[in-house]
DNA sequence: GAGTACGTGCAACAGTATTGCAAAGTTTTA
DNA sequence: TAAAACTTTGCAATACTGTTGCACGTACTC
């Protein structure tokens, strides 16, 4: 199952969502698929996006990807087709926080239309 | 009903969800505020924020706020307290996409510590 | 005062995420 | 190799948020 699901999102250069992924299978239940992703996720093999379509999206990390901060990178979504790409050579930019407010992480989702969709 | 929604986003100086909203009056029902916040939404009076954090959240707009890329600003989420703060002053930076994408929105969420939850 | 438009509450529903439980499969151990 | 221990899967149920249909009541218009 994990090899399936790896290889799913191997092949895709873009982000999928739990239901995507469900749809690459014939006969796997979704909440197995779930926690093969949250596995994924809890060994730093995949990283999640919520773009705000309201379905999380998941990714491969690059193989040097600690999914730390510094990892981050921009996620484009197509408001026309509603794929979501990774943008994995732009970093997201550090900002310099008002006082008292400590860095984490950051979500930066850039949404307009692909290339595909013009 | 609108003022009264309106007063209590007015007295908050972050972002909140419809739940939290709620939260606020005794007996009114969640669709009438729904409702009230789409209202507003249509009108440019407010902007709505999906930090991730699975509930929408929603922030009146500066006065000379249009609601156009132009005016977005990055949103800060406490890891701690879960509340969400606009960072009016800190705009949401361009980027220079990949050839072929355009630009129509983004949506960028840093995610951290806030003062009050260090 | 009849007709119309608007706002509200209730209830139901949709979509996604998530969990409990039992069955099936796999690995370990004696 | 058989029993025990552990893991994975499928099913069903549930949670949470957002959203809509409908009916009722209030307010406005003529």
């Amino acid at each position: 199952m994990r090899q399936l699901v790896y290889e799913i999102l191997e092949k895709q250069k873009k982000a999928l969502s739990l239901y995507e992924i469900e749809q690459q299978f014939v006969n796997v239940e979704r909440s197995t698929i779930f926690r093969t992703l949250k596995t994924f996720q809890d060994n730093y093999l995949i990283h999640s996006i919520d773009d705000g379509t309201g379905a999380v999206k998941y990714a491969l990390c690059d193989d040097d990807c600690t999914c730390k901060p510094d990892d981050l990178h921009i996620h484009f979504l197509c408001n026309k087709c509603g794929q979501t790409h990774c943008m994995k050579d732009m970093p997201v930019p550090k900002m310099d926080l008002a006082e008292g407010f400590s860095f984490e992480n950051a979500n930066f989702v850039v949404k307009g239309i692909c290339p595909n969709c013009r």
